[in-house]
DNA sequence: GAGTGGTCTAGACCACTAA
DNA sequence: TAGTGGTCTAGACCACTCG
């Protein structure tokens, strides 16, 4: 349906970095070639160059081409914005959801949420509580807040499941960007039950605020992980300089 | 020196929007206004206008025009790479930075490093220790690895300093993405003491590699915080979908 | 000098938003 | 319907790398 060519061009190559075949420290075709290869001008190729650049699978060189540095090791939960199932998937992990707690609360009793998704004191949220395990224990606690007018139809069943798949693909609603915030914070009693451990005292702690396409922000998240099974990838690129 | 269009465009329109002139929720001038007043073809505008949205100063809603997203509150510790000086400078911080260390090692006796920067046995290494601390207390310990061939020059004036500056300054380097991780990690006793203080016996560690313009790999990085002043701040994208 | 990526242009056509 | 941003093109000129 999407027929944008850089995107193509976008999926084929990062499809053959990810894959392997092309491997870190390889070399991509010349801009020129690729022009050939896919048949479109060379601002095409160099949008989908700039893009595999600015996620971090290649780095162009000037007067010598495209180099791969993306590496396999560096593919953990990264800072990109991708949903936990998402994350799963790709890293074949054996876990499993277990929705704690599926209520619906009222803005003005959720402050940080209120002031960040900027709502009305008596706007109506979800509020969904899942623990995250694997076969041994709970590593990961999420708490989100949506929107509840912005949601019809969510339910325990969808929480289960992947609710950005729901809102992207039932809903047609388009992610765009998200903010997020990480600390080390001692864990609460609640923590503490739910992780079923007393040590470490310490939870890493993601806050995002996520946006849509229209820049609207629509769900808060309070991602809670063991502190010592916590590890964030991130890749980032020098601003501009001066 | 510098005269890309596009640069400048960008510069002028986030310093703007950085110092209030364009407000969270503002739009900007639309991209054929923006045309005229630089003078510039349209290409250049959504260009300068592009590198805004991907740094997460504005966001641009089709048939409607880019408004700002840029949000005081997240100019923190934010996920660029930035030099601590550079942070210290942005945020008016009034940090102590003290040479805890500077010596000469070999790269096989250490070995993560070694194998981060890809090198061989006896390559030397400079290894830098840094305590930042503010008025009170040590809340940060920055070690970092630098190929000493690389940093001709380099001595503990400067490292109480920039390195950064000194490298793109006055080496002419020029330092172009970098990978972290964070994870938080017991403090060594070697941490307790530059700290001093053994509670919390925990640290907030972020590990980097930085590269240079051509992906060389030339910085080691391991900074340490205290995890209870521990915060990072990261504005993310949606990946292309499907 | 041949090949590479970096910048910039002028113009085209499209999809979306708003009044 | 007028205005906005999104995609794409063909071509120009430049700076850089390498043999």
């Amino acid at each position: 349906m999407n027929s944008n060519k850089y995107r193509k061009i976008y999926q084929d190559l990062s499809g053959k970095i990810i894959n392997g075949e092309y491997k870190e420290g390889a070399q991509l075709p010349s801009e020129n070639l690729l022009v050939q290869s896919y048949g479109v001008s060379r601002e095409t190729v160099r949008k989908a160059l700039s893009l595999l650049q600015t996620n971090g699978y290649i780095q162009k060189l000037k007067g010598k081409g495209s180099i791969v540095i993306y590496n396999q090791a560096m593919n953990f939960p990264v800072s990109q914005l991708i949903s936990f199932e998402e994350i799963k998937h790709s890293l074949n992990m054996d876990y499993n959801t277990v929705v704690e707690s599926f209520e619906t609360v009222r803005a003005k009793d959720h402050k940080s949420v209120q002031e960040a998704l900027n709502l009305g004191d008596d706007t109506e949220l979800y509020r969904v509580v899942r623990s995250r395990r694997d076969k041994e224990r709970v590593n990961i606690i999420d708490t989100d807040y949506f929107i509840k007018s912005m949601m019809p139809g969510l339910n325990e069943e969808i929480a289960q499941h992947s609710i950005y798949d729901y809102i992207e693909k039932r809903l047609g609603l388009l992610i765009s960007y998200s903010k997020k915030a990480i600390t080390f914070e001692p864990m609460t009693d609640d923590d503490l039950e739910l992780f079923k451990e007393t040590m470490p005292p310490y939870a890493a702690v993601v806050r995002s605020v996520v946006h849509l396409e229209d820049a609207s922000a629509f769900q808060y998240n309070v991602s809670k992980h063991r502190a010592s099974e916590f590890k964030f990838v991130d890749f980032s690129r020098r601003t501009i300089r001066k």
